[in-house]
DNA sequence: GTCTATAGTGGGATAGAC
DNA sequence: GTCTATCCCACTATAGAC
């Protein structure tokens, strides 16, 4: 099992989502990259849940990390999340919007994920909610959900409002 | 152009979607269960985003009037909102995690939708922030992303007191 | 004119030859 | 490790039955 394909093969699978989005996220796509034809990928890789994974995988450390960096400020940490969201459109829509596949996930990444924002809230629950508000709001952004005109801005200071009066 | 067939495919459409999910959303299944040929349908239907349209349709109207008749107790819309999401999952899911297709919508629809929030909340921005919220703890619960021992009642009503105190 | 079947594109995935 | 060939999926184009 080459893993240095199985590596090649995700750093293209990123590459190809972030700039064109996930219809070009296609199996054939990656391999024309690497050279080679889309059954042959098989041989490195489970499929394309596996290659998902190692985004996932990327992405939950980054959150993490760019949380982590603002806290414990509630209203610095909201403006972070909305700025990954923004910034990596597709891969945040990969990460969040299915379920996850917390089974094959390394240990203790989730959790170390949502450790920021559980110290700077305090309570559990509280936590819980105010992640929830911070990515409906971004992922209904990310969908154009909001009327056309709509101050975002504004809402996201609502929300930060909403949490951080406290 | 046979109305008929189109409301029969609709419905069709619903019943699959609701009972095996997505998956079982394939242009196939529904000719199948009318008795014709997949590529029929397409003399009734402009392809499998009408029949999505109609179905987001029917969901919007009917989340509309599932907070209309909770309003103005911000902790029964809430209450009604998740109900509707946990009993209609697939359905939800096709609504929300998606752009909607506004200019194929019925004039006032969308709006319609949100009229119960917005005046129960009074502010316009507060009110965004608040959907937003109710929305990801809907989705995110949906879609099995809370860690498997969590009290969602619990953040449910940390959203809730989040966005209702004041 | 309304219906249908056939064939073809491009997607994920698999089996088996080399 | 890579290939060809194959299968199922959504969708499109088109020709033809009636």
């Amino acid at each position: 099992m080459a893993e240095v394909r199985h590596r090649e093969a995700v750093a293209v699978a990123r590459r190809l989502l972030e700039a064109e989005g996930e219809d070009a996220l296609s199996m054939r796509r990656i391999a024309a990259e690497l050279g080679i034809r889309a059954p042959s990928l098989y041989k490195h890789l489970d499929g394309k849940a596996d290659l998902e994974l190692a985004l996932i995988i990327e992405a939950l450390e980054e959150i993490g990390d760019v949380l982590a960096s603002a806290a414990p400020d509630l209203g610095a940490m909201a403006r972070a999340y909305r700025r990954y969201a923004l910034e990596h459109p597709h891969l945040y829509v990969l990460v969040t919007q299915r379920p996850l596949p917390r089974e094959r996930l390394p240990e203790g990444l989730e959790q170390g994920a949502a450790r920021p924002l559980v110290e700077a809230i305090g309570d559990e629950h509280r936590a819980r909610a105010a992640w929830a508000a911070a990515h409906g709001m971004a992922i209904l952004e990310l969908n154009g959900r909001f009327p056309p005109g709509a101050d975002l801005d504004a809402a996201w200071a609502a929300l930060v409002a909403a949490f951080g009066d406290r």
